[in-house]
Parts: structure tokens; sequence; C-alpha cells
DNA sequence: ACTGCCCCCCTGGTCTGACCAATTTGGACT
DNA sequence: AGTCCAAATTGGTCAGACCAGGGGGGCAGT
């Protein structure tokens, strides 16, 4: 159902990625792709195109070279976490510490800038988090949506496009291969939600960094476990 | 000597930002696109790709569609900042606001994670920093050199990806526009770098953090004041 | 044997024109 | 007025061709 750009472009994606192709070597031509992939030029031509905008290749008339991947999109996250079964633990890491440190700063801004009727949305997100009735599934989406009203709330448009884009290619990853280990320690998640509720109702801000915090490392020790747990039954499938 | 497709590309991307097209808007189909730039459909096609990649529009069969650009790729943030001839300060705010937190962060993880060698790398590069005698280009570059290299120093490729992003649609609005009215009070910079070197030499991450936030507010002002000089000049230009 | 230069091949960029499948849209029919 | 169907339109793909420019290999000069 994908497109042939598509599949051509995730194959050469997949391909630079997973180092089949090194930093700063040539890549195919797009007349050498087009038989490789029994696709039209045209089709090629968009694919590389899409690689090309994702940074991981420099087109120029010539030729195509490969780039360090360090030098590329924001948007291979997505396809990195993709690239084996189970997705790297320590991208997984890096990338929750970055947005746990935005939701801080845009929750900060929220403080400092916003009305308070936004942080009275926002403690109506946090009630969710203080039960500790609710299953792991419902928990998840919970602080999901409270990260993603924050960010909204913040009014900072760079930080929205960030974090969305973090979100959008980090959640793939979070509800299926790790979701079914996510186990939340409620009760410490609920101590934080009440100590956050406390610091958006008195607007100490320096109250709210702490909390963001210490929900940092909650945040990564679950997903870390959660890793675990998935890997444990991994290798249990497998031998 | 740009592309045709780039060229259309631009344009379109310009329609959009600047409000020609407004979101859920249907978009030209191509072939209508094809006369009117007087290019060629794949042309065209590759121009549409990349809109859609920037996320600023969803292309189907039947038609494409325009997004909201809060919903688009961060990659926007240099077509918004050149869509007019001076940039939109208060988006200029909001990247260093997100800058500055981010090297912040950086500069944690370098703190807690890596070796002292690069400790010393980044204290060097705070050496011109502290003097009183480079001038303002210089200080610009100083500047720039050391949030690169704390950057690349955190080993953490979601923020080197955000953080390169990030500088290098900022850069040319800030060389171009903006570097001529850069007057940084570099009595100021040179007392937080001092400062800064302590709090890197003795490791205190508080301190550390304490610094950053200081350096975020003399950014963001040394910013917002070449912003309203640009302007000042702009208009004695005009008028 | 080495070096420098030039030419040819190949590359990407563009164009033309055509076909297919899915969607949209408009009118016909109830 | 509402519903349904068919035609027009749209994006996706394909085939084959031409052009300007870069790269690499072969050739000439040293």
């Amino acid at each position: 159902m994908t497109m042939k750009s598509e599949q051509v472009a995730n194959a050469l994606i997949s391909d630079i990625l997973v180092g089949r192709y090194h930093a700063g070597e040539r890549l195919p031509s797009e007349r050498d792709l087009v038989s490789r992939f029994d696709a039209n030029r045209g089709a090629v031509r968009e694919a590389m195109a899409k690689v090309a905008q994702l940074g991981l290749a420099q087109v120029q008339p010539g030729g195509a070279r490969v780039c360090a991947k360090e030098s590329a999109s924001l948007d291979i996250i997505g396809h990195l976490l993709a690239q084996s079964e189970l997705p790297d633990p320590l991208l997984l890491d890096q990338i929750l510490l970055v947005i746990n440190s935005l939701v801080s700063l845009a929750a900060t801004q929220v403080l400092e800038h916003s009305t308070d009727d936004a942080i009275v949305e926002i403690r109506q997100l946090l009630v969710p988090l203080m039960r500790l009735d609710i299953n792991d599934s419902e928990h998840g989406e919970a602080r999901f949506a409270l990260m993603r009203h924050i960010m909204q709330a913040s009014k900072n448009l760079p930080l929205q496009l960030i974090s969305r884009t973090l979100f959008e290619q980090f959640a793939p990853t979070a509800s299926n291969a790790l979701a079914d280990f996510a186990a939340p320690d409620k009760e410490r998640y609920a101590v934080y939600a009440r100590q956050l509720d406390d610091a958006l109702l008195s607007k100490n801000v320096a109250a709210l960094r702490r909390c963001f915090s210490a929900l940092d490392a909650l945040n990564r020790e679950t997903m870390t476990r959660a890793f675990m747990l998935a890997q444990l039954g991994q290798e249990a499938a497998a031998g």
C-alpha cells in the first residue's frame, strides 16, 4: 500500500543508517537504483530527494554522497529506532532526557507567561496521575497527554515543533515494542504529581523544575526497565 | 542557479507560511502548478514532496491539503525567519530560549559523563569570551563555537541534531540581518565566562545551570537589542 | 615513471507524453 | 431534498529523451 518512492527511500535510509554505505562514500547512481529496485527514475529521484532532505546524503550533479548521521535531520530518529527489532536503549534514554528537559522548559514558560486558566487545565491533566487504580496503558496515555498539553501551552513554536517531532517518532516504539513491558511505579508518579500540582498552584518555578527533574529520572527508569524486560522476553522467545 | 523544483518548493512554502493558503485548504493541483510555474510536472512533484516532508501539506490521491504550521517540521524555522526582511523578534527569542536551554542540558551531560579532557577543551573555548579586546564578530563566533562544541561533547544524538538544525537556520539571519547591530556586553559575558569556568573546574552542576541561565538572559537581551537597532536602521532607510 | 591536462562518459536536472487507480464532484434519478 | 452513480480530475507511476556539468581515465609532456 505504500508508494514506490517511499519504499526505495526507506531502503536507502536503512542502508545508510545500518552502515552499508559509509559517510563520504558515493551512492549508486539514480539509473543503477532504477534497475535495482525495478522502479521508474522519477520514483527513484523522489526517494533520493527525501534521503537528501533528511540530511543523509548530499546530491549534486556528478553524484550523491552519503553524510554522517550526526549532520542529519531530527526526522531520522524514528528510522534509527525502527532499525532493529528492539530500539537502541541508549538512544531511548537520550530522547527521554531531551523531551523531559523541554517539557520542563515549557512548563516554566507557562508558569511565567500564561493565564491561570492554562495552569488549571494542566492541573486537571495531573489528576489521573495521582490515582493508583488506573491501568498501565491509561497511565502512559495520561503522561503523554500531560506532556503534549504543556508543550502546546508554552506558545513557543520551536519548542512545539521539536517536541511533536520527537513524540511522533518515539511513540510508535513506545507503544509497539515496549508498551507491554511498561510497569510504571504509580505510587512515585502520584507523589511527584502532587508536588507538581503544588508547584503549579503556588507558581514556584524552582519547585517546578525540581519536580520535572525527578519525573525525568522516573521516566527514564521506567523506560529502562521496560526495555530490559522486553529484551528478556525476546531472548526467551529466541532460545 | 537554483534548481527549478527548489524554486517551486520555496514559492509554495512561502505562500503557505505567509498565509496565502489557509490550513485545511486545498492546494492547486500539480498540473495547475505546472502551468503556473512553467515547469515540468516531475519538478513540481519534487517540490510538492518537499513541502509535504516539511509537514506543510498532506498530499493524497485526489488532492493535497495545507497543514497548520504547528504540525510541521523543525526545518520550517529557517523559512519563517527568512519570510520578511527582518525576522520575527518573538520567534528569535523563542529560538534562543530553546537553544540556551539545550546547551545547558548538554553541558550538564558533559559534566556528568565526559572525561576531564572534554571539559578542558570547553574551558579553552571560554578563554576568548573573557577578553574585552576582541571585536563583535569574533565575540559572536566564539559564542557560537562554544555552544557547538558543548553540543558535540554531550554525545547525545537527538540533542546534537536539534541544536544543529536550529543553529543552521538561525545563523543566516543572525549573520545577515542582525550581525551589524549586535553589540554584546563583553564585560558581562566575561563575568559569566569566568563563573562558567569555575563551575566546570569544580564540576558544580548547580552553578553551571545558574551560569547558563544568566547567559540565556544575556543572549536574548543582546539579540533583542540588535533587532531593535536593525529595525531603527530599516525605518531610517525607508523614511 | 611521474605529472598534468584534456576529453569522454556518466551523473543529475529537466522535459514530453502517456496510463492507472483513487478520489472528488457534479448531475441524474428517486 | 436526499441519494446514488458516472465522469472528470487528481496524484502515482512509467517510458524515453535531451542538456549542462563534474569526474575519472587515458594520453601527452616532462
